[in-house]
DNA sequence: GCAAGGTC
């Protein structure tokens, strides 16, 4: 009698071997009891490449295509082959009588089993069975959900949607990518997922572009009478715009001159409440730490699967999911007081009484999808990086905000009548924060400031009228948070109503395991890019999603609202409801049509600069006298010279190098962009030196700042030369080379002469430098050892006047050189919020830090900073 | 040089 169980991961493995007391590690597997328990790396099976069905597919030609293989087949994953080995060798196992399959509950953890099985070759349905549950898998909860096992075949059909998925993805993606690829001369990547995603870039970019701005005034009186004070903005049938700006300033005249005063037409109030919010999806928590933080959607999943894997104080990340299940009650109950002991203040206007089933914002099977709800398993250790701390903070806040009573407040509602016109105030008091106690929200605006106790009729004295100039503003730029929103809920591109209502919340484009790596491929392609905050697409994105919306077939793949179709289809298959052929057959006839239409189709518009390959013959090669061809990303020659079309951020076109090939000088060019983002100008020159071409900046000729430096004639590292092989190297390292003009601004670059001693310190004796004993000397951004400069053994100690958002005082300088703690003070996270708290000079292994004391509830907002530079 | 889906 031997079971063996199969996990999508090892983490669920581990819980698996604490239920059962499977507690012997083999390699890639625990043992025990008559009990084999393996993992997966998530998928270790994919399809076939192109050029594995045929050697023909090897170049991408549009005479191959459409490329649709029959049948599909499946190949190992090179870099987990060995876990898969592990798991084909268990399943030929003598004597083993059932197979569990415990991958994730979902469409992918059923393809990640069948493909593995249908790798293995392991064929026999009546020894598979299926473990299912997306309850968290306490050792209660495994143990339950293995007396419930189910035949294997109830699942069939969620694989065959799986399938269905896959194929129909790799058909779309590797056809569509290979023929805009021929077509526009340099990489086009399409799929399902990334050109819906990059489209609704493009569009949102074509309106900021086209968005004209228009003027309009909101004009304002401020009352007051005995009561007090409030402030009503004009309004008619709604619209407190006013668009006619003559009309406005006839309004502000007429308002000005009127002597009679005017009277509260109605002042209503209404009590209202607001339940806690759900607790944290990864798509949720990477817009809120978005918002607060800045982190890119990448980002907060690497720091919540680094708190998940290695500190283990977070639950599985990649979750769609906004609930627990009904099962995970005990351990939420013991969480609570758990995690209530070290962070008090979160915890302790928990309603335990909502700590129950009948609390179906938090426990609810029936929204449970593959994972549930992200949610804090412990304290934060104390290795935490300030990263960490701040992810972390989010969800254990959200999961102490899930228990606690609703928010209670009271909207108020002034309208006053004046001179023939009507003017309103709003308002709104928290009678009792509730969960907003665990959850602050930013500060009130200015609209929602305090009222007067207002009745009808009272009097409404004019004390000022006030008319405000505005401007309409064009949609807000992308960031991570707004795009991952469209992602998640692509609902209002959908036309019909119908549609609309089933679409809720049910389909996204892409999954939340993937959607962060969307966004990078896309900015990685250079269809997109990151500026701050932002996501915007570039020239390049917008080109290719031109392209394709010329096209009548095509286009449908740059519609958000089709991709959303195809999932919907998919999740009918999945329930029995499809016609199964009837999807496959589609997706076959629309790549067949597509590929019909990208052979033929005139494709007018001009490509971005620099980004085709013509394989057109720019020029002589200088080296052997050869033909120079623009290949994808450079200029080459058969003899191995080359020249990148990209130097210090800036295309070269063919023209330029032309020119540079026969006169060996070209320019000034304006748009170089030094490693330190700063833009220059310079000529390029073209000059053998030591026996190899190498292309340097000349900034003499334009007579501009930085000149002579670095001038012409000096080998640039990104030049080609011969390596001792003999054949050319090269690197783009170009820009940090001719960053010369920017000199550091630190206390360092100042002349000495300007140093001085700092006054405080003089007066309560002088502190030395902790670092090597020197004086510290005040210098324009930082507190510097005078032992600088630091070519050969000096001093490089610094403590900076602005440190986490504040302005250093004297008081707390002496203290730090003092080492000692200073007072608590108020200082600013990079999310605008203040913290009070200690700053301490501390020596560490990696050098002198300044760093802040975490809170009351052991978490740390701030990074340390290095005292060297 | 290609998709999207997993996980690390």
């Amino acid at each position: 009698m031997t079971t063996l169980i199969l996990t999508e991961k090892p983490s669920v493995a581990a819980d698996f071997s604490k239920a059962l007391g499977v507690r012997t590690r083999r390699d890639g597997y625990y043992e025990g009891n008559g009990t084999l328990i393996c993992w997966a790396v998530g998928h270790l099976v994919e399809l076939f490449a192109p050029e594995d069905y045929s050697p023909s597919f090897k170049k991408w030609s549009l005479a191959t295509l459409p490329i649709l293989p029959e049948p599909f087949k499946y190949k190992p994953i090179k870099k987990s082959g060995k876990q898969l080995g592990v798991i084909k060798k268990l399943l030929k196992t003598p004597g083993l009588d059932r197979v569990i399959i415990a991958t994730d509950a979902g469409r992918e953890g059923e393809v990640i089993a069948r493909t593995i099985l249908l790798q293995a070759g392991f064929t026999d349905k009546g020894r598979i069975m299926r473990f299912w549950t997306s309850q968290a898998l306490t050792p209660a909860v495994v143990r339950s959900t293995l007396e419930k096992l189910q035949p294997i075949t109830d699942y069939d059909r969620l694989w065959r949607a799986g399938y269905y998925r896959q194929v129909a993805d790799w058909m779309v993606g590797m056809n569509g990518t290979r023929a805009l690829t021929v077509r526009l001369g340099d990489l086009y990547s399409v799929g399902r997922v990334q050109t819906a995603v990059l489209a609704l870039l493009v569009q949102r970019r074509r309106e900021r572009e086209n968005f004209k701005p228009e003027p309009y005034v909101v004009v304002k009186v401020h009352f007051a009478n005995e009561k007090g004070k409030w402030i009503g903005t004009w309004f008619k049938e709604k619209e407190t715009r006013i668009v006619d700006l003559d009309a406005a300033q006839g309004l502000v005249a007429r308002l000005t001159a009127e002597e009679t005063p005017g009277v509260v037409l109605s002042a209503e109030k209404e009590k209202k409440s607001d339940p806690p919010p759900y607790l944290f999806s990864l798509t949720d928590l990477q817009q809120e730490a978005n918002k607060r933080f800045g982190f890119p959607a990448k980002k907060t999943l690497n720091v919540a699967q680094g708190l998940y894997q290695d500190k283990k104080c977070l639950s599985y990340p990649r979750t769609d999911s906004r609930v627990l299940g009904t099962q995970n009650l005990d351990m939420v109950k013991k969480l609570v007081d758990k995690l209530a002991e070290t962070a008090p203040a979160l915890f302790k206007g928990v309603d335990h009484g909502r700590i129950a089933l009948s609390n179906k914002r938090v426990f609810n099977d029936a929204k449970l999808t593959d994972h549930h709800a992200l949610i804090p398993l412990k304290n934060l250790p104390p290795s935490a990086t300030a990263d960490e701390a701040k992810i972390y903070e989010l969800v254990l806040r959200r999961f102490a905000a899930a228990f606690h009573p609703n928010c209670h407040y009271e909207n108020t509602k002034i309208v006053t009548g004046f001179s023939s016109e009507t003017f309103q105030t709003t308002g709104k008091i928290i009678l009792s924060p509730g969960w907003r106690e665990a959850w602050p929200i930013k500060a009130k605006k200015e609209d929602e400031a305090y009222i007067p106790p207002l009745v009808n009729g009272d009097a409404a004295h004019k004390e000022k009228v006030a008319a405000e100039k505005k401007e309409t503003t064009p949609p807000a730029a992308y960031t991570d948070a707004l795009i991952l929103k469209e992602m998640t809920n692509p609902g209002r591109y959908v036309s019909e109503k119908a549609m609309k209502d089933l679409f809720r919340g049910e389909v996204g484009i892409g999954t939340q395991s993937t959607r962060a790596q969307i966004l990078e491929i896309l900015i990685q392609r250079e269809y997109a890019k990151r500026e701050g905050k932002t996501l915007a697409a570039t020239d390049k994105g917008c080109y290719l999603v031109e392209m394709l919306q010329k096209t009548a077939v095509s286009r449908v793949l740059t519609s958000p609202e089709e991709t959303a179709r195809w999932e919907m289809s998919l999740n009918r298959i999945a329930l029995g409801e499809g016609n199964n052929e009837n999807f496959l057959a589609t997706i076959k006839e629309f790549v067949q049509k597509s590929m019909d239409e990208l052979k033929t189709v005139v494709m007018e518009g001009e490509a971005p600069v620099g980004r085709k390959r013509t394989g057109e013959v720019v020029g002589r090669c200088p080296a052997c006298g050869g033909e120079v061809i623009e290949e994808y990303k450079n200029f080459k020659c058969a003899c191995g010279f080359v020249l990148w079309k990209k130097i210090a951020g800036k295309n070269l076109t063919p023209n330029m190098v032309g020119h540079l090939l026969r006169t060996k000088k070209s320019g000034p060019y304006n748009g170089f962009i030094s490693k330190k983002k700063k833009r220059f100008t310079a000529s390029l020159i073209l000059a053998q030196k030591e026996g190899s071409w190498q292309v340097t900046f000349d900034f003499d000729s334009n007579g501009k700042k930085g000149g002579g430096k670095k001038a012409a004639g000096e080998p640039a590292p990104w030049s080609s030369s011969p390596n001792a092989s003999g054949s050319f190297s090269h690197s783009q390292e170009a820009a940090s080379y001719v960053s010369q003009p920017e000199r550091p601004t630190t206390l360092a670059s100042k002349p000495a002469q300007n140093q001085k001693p700092l006054r405080g310190l003089n007066q309560t004796g002088p502190r030395p430098c902790p670092a090597c004993g020197g004086s510290i000397i005040e210098g324009k951004r930082g507190f510097g050892c005078s032992n600088w400069p630091a070519d050969k053994g000096g001093c490089r100690f610094v403590i900076w006047k602005t440190l986490f958002g504040r302005e250093l005082t004297e008081s707390q300088l002496t203290s730090l050189l003092s080492m000692k703690p200073t007072r608590p003070c108020n200082l600013t996270t990079s999310d605008g919020r203040t913290v009070k708290t200690r700053l301490r000079l501390t020596n560490t292994p990696q050098g002198w830090m300044v760093m802040a004391d975490p809170d009351e509830q052991g978490i740390k907002h701030f990074e340390p900073v290095v005292c060297a530079h």
